[in-house]
DNA sequence: GCGGTTTTTGACAAGGTTGTCAATATTGGA
DNA sequence: TCCAATATTGACAACCTTGTCAAAAACCGC
């Protein structure tokens, strides 16, 4: 009922025997190998034109060694990262001719080895993705790495990651990032920033407080512990931080936080209390999410090319398969832009 | 260099052989078929476990007629709706031994038969996906749903969606829940309730404004064609409608936003004139998205189990698939729940 | 206990592509 | 012009499953 009994689609065969070739010469010049003339060339890509030759997947990864598919690993897609991240990732797999597939792996992290090897085991062998786009908070994990290694799966990590192994690695610089957002902040003239710290198992979280924390000591600053709170990317850790900073004796005139979610709990908080932003604390956020744009004051911030990072990720993936002799560590930086908005003001002077 | 070349990974014939029957017999117990002895399906069951069998969905779908994969077609990710949606479809999925893989086509539905024809060529035809996922914009679009259906391949549509024809729908019931919300304003005694539309090209937009007439009608009140407004379920546009109402002389004392981010918007636009939400303006949104607890006042709106959508859409699927006697149309409408929250009350009495 | 059904099992082909390797055509040098 | 080397082309096997169909086994009623 549902599908065509017939399946009248063109088949290589099909295609080599309107050009008057043999099915082997179709196949070449359809994967670009040499050793065909240029005439022939031209006749094979006519016929197939002519047929609308579309070649099975199915067959091509039986018989060869590509499956034509990448796989996203990630952990909860509800977010505006990884979502944005997942555009641009599909967009290239489109591009290059390779079908982008998500799976969804649950704490994966927390794990021990041979349990990611058992929830990889069905996702992984059964399709066979030629690579594996690993995000946050799996990009980091030596773990998941490793079983990926052992199962001779390609991986490119998408954000900052410490691991010294090599490998694909595409980020922008979260800590260059940070010292300018430091910068910005003292150049209006505050000396007491606080700091809100994103998921502890996150790399970024680290690199942005490590940046933040250089720059601090660079313009003479301490960090005081006092004004760093924990957090866990989302809203109402934002929400949480704006409350224990209201409280304090002698709170922030500045907030750095690590997200811009958090950025706009924190705003949130204080707006509730009576507070102006960014009059009475002024607040940068990181990402450049929706969110920033969706709350008021619009919210400063560092902008992350986040879908061009999922293009890159899957781009440089993809070559590096082709080019079979490149191996050893290979890390792309893109470029971040720090963006000027509305919550920030110099110091209030009281 | 990267995948290693022997690939010493079971096959169904070291299966067969571990377990000293046929290959086919492993084939039938694997995929559940009858007539087999429950004597060799444990036998069977055993020697697979014990290989780690895993088969190969290559060749599964180049002899079979399945694919296993799943296609899910959307516009642009980047909303919490189609988000959420995707995650309990992935999740339904994976349960079933299914893939979900994601394409992006843009503006699909502005485009010709034959433009469309085109765009899905190859995502099609490639994998020949068992099935595929239509969400809104393209939900109610037909000539999408022609070729597709011209493809041979089984749609499931999400979301409310008028066209005539057989197929699988999964909705919730936009009408009643529409009806619910003006309910809810008109017990609190509101009879000036404005309503923000949704984009043109999505039927909700339409079921949901219906909903609202009705209601309204049936609470004795007319519906102001002064206090709807055009909106595209983004927060800037639920800002514009607000700035608009603003400017109102009489301005609704309480307004229906088709989704959680136009209602957002509102709000903000509210609370920028120094306005309180619900005392100045009672506000009910849809959807309930992040962003109605990432608010202040958090948004009393309507929920809807986005991901439950997604998950029974594909369960939904992929039962028709196997049942091939189950043909036409199938709708099934998921509960909704009003969520009351804190940006509704009373009107002002001044 | 026998012929006829029905159930269970297996041998084999087929699905559409790519890899291997041999065959053929072309080129270059003597 | 001829031989060796190289470039181009094609025949055929292989990839791993599932569908077909026939064989074997089990069951039934008389």
């Amino acid at each position: 009922m549902a599908r065509t009994k017939t399946d009248n689609s063109a088949k290589m065969k099909d295609v080599a025997d309107l050009a008057g070739v043999s099915i082997k010469t179709v196949s070449r010049v359809l994967n670009n190998e040499p050793h065909v003339q240029e005439k022939l060339r031209r006749k094979v890509r006519e016929a197939a034109d002519k047929l609308d030759y579309v070649p099975s997947q199915s067959a091509r990864s039986l018989r060869g060694s590509r499956s034509y598919d990448i796989n996203l690993v990630c952990h909860h897609p509800d977010s505006a990262y990884v979502n944005a991240i997942q555009f641009g990732a599909v967009i290239a797999c489109q591009e290059l001719g390779y079908q982008l597939s998500i799976s969804l792996v649950e704490d994966l992290d927390q794990k021990s080895i041979s349990e990611i090897r058992d929830a990889f085991e069905t996702v992984m062998r059964r399709r066979r993705p030629d690579g594996v786009v690993l995000l946050a908070p799996y990009a980091n994990d030596e773990k998941i790495g490793f079983v990926l290694h052992e199962m001779g799966i390609p991986v490119v990590r998408v954000g900052p990651v410490d691991l010294q192994k090599q490998g694909l690695l595409v980020e922008i610089d979260d800590y260059q990032a940070a010292i300018e957002v430091v910068r910005h902040l003292t150049d209006l003239g505050h000396d007491r920033i606080g700091f809100i710290r994103g998921s502890e198992n996150q790399r970024s979280t680290h690199v942005r407080f490590s940046g933040f924390s250089v720059a601090m000591e660079a313009a003479g600053l301490t960090v005081d512990t006092d004004l760093v709170r924990p957090g866990t990317f989302d809203f109402q850790s934002g929400y949480d931080a704006g409350q224990y900073f209201l409280g304090l004796k002698t709170p922030p005139t500045a907030v750095f936080s690590s997200n811009d979610d958090m950025a706009a709990g924190l705003v949130a908080a204080y707006t509730e209390r009576g507070l102006k932003v960014p009059d009475d604390l002024s607040v940068v956020g990181f990402d450049d999410a929706s969110i920033a744009t969706c709350m008021r004051p619009y919210l400063t911030t560092i902008r992350q090319p986040l879908s061009d990072l999922g293009a890159t990720a899957v781009r440089e993936l993809v070559s590096t398969l082709s080019e079979a002799s490149r191996n050893g560590a290979h890390r792309i930086v893109l470029d971040h832009e720090f963006i000027l908005r509305d919550t920030t003001a110099p110091p209030q002077t009281n």
